[in-house]
DNA sequence: GTCTATACATAGATAGAC
DNA sequence: GTCTATCTATGTATAGAC
């Protein structure tokens, strides 16, 4: 990743995008005002179009991931299929949490603002080893065929809302992990305990 | 549900109900102008305000869900767990499709308009006899206790973003039904395929 | 029930001085 | 690199005639 310098310009384009990335996510691309961005962020509208040259490329720079881990090839290899897929499922909803406001513009602008769709692919189509070593088992038979990438869309959209849901009846949350309890329903889910039996239960 | 009478007055208010959930729906609530809307209803502005008070309270009739369907009781209490399960999902999924523009609109305008919350909270906590089959079951350890109405949020906002998705590659598609392969990543989820074994598979 | 005309606010964006 | 002042377009909403 690019990492800036620490002239001072730079550090009032990092303010300035930091601010827009939170108020697009809290507010939407629409309901946010070059005017409220530069008001938060100290400076004056005509200053902050020096850093970005209209209001659809601060959309653009707000939606770039900002964190992206990638676990080693070496240490997927050898786990169980459950293994592989426990740590995938966990490092996909962790990748999530720290990048959801990035992901919640994505999902809720990439409709009405094609430009975006590229990022929007580039964000979610970049296959990391975690991927690819599921999409490898999945060829050999090891693990039943599914589309990963639609799986994987479906549980971001699924990830992103019930978030949401959770923030809509505890306004005054303030989230630093994924919740416990989503995390451990997504869990349910992945592992198919809706249709597991009473005696695999108690077992 | 109510049926409104089918008077000149009446059928123009459908009209632009219709339309405004449409647009609502494929551009989102801010970026639809008024203008936009009368215009498509072939009829002026100010018109239009005579129908609704204002823009907000159009957004408000736009999410009432229109198709509802609860099936029979006396049809759930002799399936089988799998079947259950299979049945509601199946259910859930027509409920979400049929629905998907009051549930787009509902899931991405709710956090930025706080009074869609109450209409978002009905929409979703109707218990349906579906919904309280499983959880009669939950509770006499007949199934895995999960938080069924997080569950049901995740899966909406799954089906919806895989769909969204899906437009995004193919813009020109028309859905009349629940896409196959949408359908068929859902439920392979739900039935934790994911973690199947390969001599399972071969059954 | 419908229209034209218009009020009023706010949006995004730029000119030009310091 | 930052500001004040301002342009222009567009948004929501209403007045008042037919």
């Amino acid at each position: 990743m690019y990492e800036p310098k620490s002239t001072k310009g730079n550090l009032t384009k990092q303010r300035i995008l930091h601010i827009a990335r939170s108020l697009f996510y809290r507010q939407g691309y629409d309901c946010t005002s070059t005017a409220q961005i530069a008001k938060q962020a100290d400076i004056s509208e005509a200053a902050m179009y020096k850093y970005f040259k209209n209001k659809h490329d601060l959309l653009l720079a707000t939606v770039q991931p900002s964190i992206l881990f990638n676990r080693p090839k070496e240490e997927l290899i050898s786990l169980t299929n459950d293994e592989l897929i426990q740590l995938w499922t966990s490092d996909l909803l962790e990748k999530i949490f720290a990048n959801r406001p990035q992901f919640t513009i994505l999902f809720t602008e990439a409709v009405r603002h094609p430009e975006l769709s590229e990022q929007y692919t580039t964000s979610l189509y970049e296959l990391t080893h975690g991927d690819h070593e599921i999409l490898r088992r999945m060829k050999h038979g090891r693990i039943m065929e599914i589309d990963l990438k639609l799986l994987q869309v479906g549980i971001i959209g699924a990830t992103l809302s019930m978030v949401q849901h959770t923030f809509i009846y505890n306004p005054e949350t303030e989230f630093t992990h994924v919740p416990e309890h989503i995390k451990k329903t997504i869990f349910q889910l992945i592992q198919g305990e809706l249709l597991k039996k009473e005696q695999e239960k108690l077992q």
